[in-house]
DNA sequence: TAGTGCATCACATCAAAATGTGATTGATTT
DNA sequence: AAATCAATCACATTTTGATGTGATGCACTA
């Protein structure tokens, strides 16, 4: 098997450079390039003959560009590269909008090098790895959903359904074959239950709960 | 540290006893029990002196009940217990019911059995741990949000989020300081643009896209 | 400079939604 | 037996939404 490339965009010199020493020593690994910035990496890789990285380390809290920020820029230049972030944030928010922005896999800095090395491995393999308190809140996101009660009958969420498909009154009491005016009532029932007052808060209580 | 009290339904003999096998010889582990469908498991806890399970290693292919349809099962008995899911399945939809259903961890039936441990005591320690694969199938989730470039203005999108806030063109035409009939023409101008044609299908394209 | 895209506003019309009040039926619970 | 709740339907009013046509000002670009 070949070299895995990697490149580090990481401000912190020491983090840096003990993770660079490190995966030096690591014979699957080849070619390390080291970054302080996202520019500095957009600089280096203006020159399209430049060998690119097959897997880039990517800081969150790094000076100019944050890493966010950084992944379109970069999967731009490199749209087949894995990124993995390391970093210090653990709050579901950043988590989300790294994997949201392209990411696929997220290292807490508290990580062991050995981790490290293992996630790039992972990684290079296809698969994607998680820091365990990371990948914790991340199937607390989908958990969630369902974990709320349907506080609706049956039938109010066969309404709710249609209101959710696009359909209009009529169209609802077409489907479900009643009269309009029993669709109405339905409706108001719905927006009293649920403490909201026009179709777009129902639509998305709907697609937050349970209805796809 | 105590022991984990680990619960296994698994249909499968031959995988269930080698897990078992496996698991008892670890010092972390205590009170491994093994059941072969959800039905068993369920009439072992009728009786509410029973020692309950910390963690409950599930497989989805059961007779009976599957593991996804267990899931709400098991938590009602035991809220608190965090279920992994052990199966062959490796396909999206499977893996992301079971974690809307409240798994914490999803691990494919080709993990070794030092991984399935390793996951246990992860797990444990109030983290999650997915196979490779598994975990790269949920960061493309997340991913393919964001990779539809969107089409729409920033004034667009103020319109839009107003829209998704439940406001009304009225209330939108104040917030953001213009006319009732500019928020009209920016909103027909949007579903030329998404190629929609009411309020409920902007409002679904903009939860499945950028707003939150 | 002419063209294009974006944001703005106006006028007009018809369809649809929001909201209220009131009433009937059947099933379930107290 | 009485009360409650879900589901059904009717009538009436006001507000909102959908849609079209037309026009102005600004910034950017070919």
């Amino acid at each position: 098997m070949n070299q895995i490339r990697v490149s580090i965009i990481e401000d912190d010199i020491i983090v840096r450079e003990s993770l660079v020493n490190y995966l030096e020593l690591k014979s699957e690994i080849g070619d390390i390039q080291a970054f302080s910035s996202v520019e500095d990496f957009e600089k280096n890789y203006i020159n399209p003959t430049t060998i690119l990285p097959d897997i880039i380390i990517l800081d969150i809290q790094l000076p100019g560009k944050t890493g966010i920020q950084g992944i379109p820029i970069i999967k731009q230049i490199i749209p087949d590269t894995d990124i993995i972030m390391l970093t210090t944030f653990e709050d579901s928010e950043k988590i989300f909008d790294a994997l949201c922005a392209g990411a696929c896999s997220y290292l807490s800095k508290r990580s062991t090098l050995s981790s490290i090395f293992d996630c790039i491995i992972t990684v290079s393999k296809g698969g994607s790895y998680m820091s365990p308190p990371i990948a914790r809140k991340i199937t607390q996101f989908f958990i969630k959903k369902n974990s709320i009660e349907n506080p609706l009958t049956d039938r109010q969420m066969e309404i709710a359904q249609g209101i959710v498909d696009g359909l209009s009154y009529k169209m609802i009491a077409n489907r479900l074959e009643i009269s309009l005016d029993t669709v109405r009532t339905h409706i108001m029932q719905i927006y009293r239950t649920l403490n909201i007052n026009c179709k777009g808060q129902l639509i998305k209580w709907a697609l937050n709960n349970k209805i796809h």
